[in-house]
DNA sequence: TTTAAACAGGACTATTTTAGTCTTGTTTTA
DNA sequence: TAAAACAAGACTAAAATAGTCCTGTTTAAA
């Protein structure tokens, strides 16, 4: 599990809507205020749409909202938005990946990794983070 | 925390050695019984030299075996030694690779899920790991 | 009705990392 | 003294990362 820099942006910026939940917010506004590339956002925006994450307003005065109650999001599906599924080694990824994981004594011990970072990640949803938050 | 090949590898052959403690072992040898490539074998193994838990033997008849008692190698350090320290966001690495880092809500579960799997990986001593082994 | 602000989406690119290979040299034992 | 084995550095291809850029569409407001 490495979290890429485009999935650490986009989970900034989903926080940054979280705070302003409902109200369209542009990507100029997003970019400045998390120190986001603007068309490396524009990007990211796109992702966290199709994953029904955010919604966009198209046209003059548009821009992008949460789509969903920020307590109904946490960081893990904002990280699979943007990359996928992750994991320490490929194997706990899928174990086909490797044609030792039916034998092997480390293969299980990928797994469980996997299933606690995945349950840290499920348990921190954004009304949560939003509610520590000063950036 | 991405685990390359390189250390999966290294993992591989360390737990091969583990199973063949005190002798000594070619490299074409490990090379094929844990299907690596023998070159980059002969890489990885430098590199466990260098953190001390292999020794090598010149010449012919020459090879490598472990440095140490299984019972005091981790999969961490292992790890460690093939690609240094790493955690699944860079600010769980080093706090100063992220400038947001000391107004960050995010930041401390990078940090807390950085504790958790080296705990983890901490636990898994290779007496412990050869002992299940089928590989 | 036109214009400008904003998103949509695809193509493109530079840099870094990964996953190796290759070559030349040194050591050691049969 | 030759062959088998490690040592170490240079080299490389392919993939992933971290973006940029350009052309098009939508829509509110002048
Ligand atoms: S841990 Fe085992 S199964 Fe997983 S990638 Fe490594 S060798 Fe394959
Ligand atoms: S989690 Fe916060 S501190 Fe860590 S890299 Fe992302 S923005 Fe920076």
């Amino acid at each position: 599990m490495y979290v890429t820099r485009k999935a650490d942006y986009a989970i900034r910026c989903v926080l940054y809507m979280t705070k302003n939940t409902w109200r369209v917010t542009s990507v100029d506004e997003i970019s400045n205020a998390m120190y986001v590339p603007k068309s490396f956002l524009a990007k990211i925006l796109q992702r966290l749409m199709k994953a029904g994450i955010v919604s966009s307003t198209r046209g003059i005065k548009g821009g992008f909202q949460l789509a969903k109650d920020p307590k109904d999001i946490n960081l893990l599906e904002v990280i699979e938005a943007i990359q996928g599924v992750s994991a320490a080694n490929i194997c706990a990824i899928d174990s086909r990946l490797c044609r030792l994981s039916g034998r092997c004594t480390v293969h299980p011990i990928w797994v469980k990794i996997r299933e606690k970072v995945e349950k840290e990640l499920k348990k921190e949803n954004f009304e949560k983070l939003a509610k520590k938050s000063r950036i």
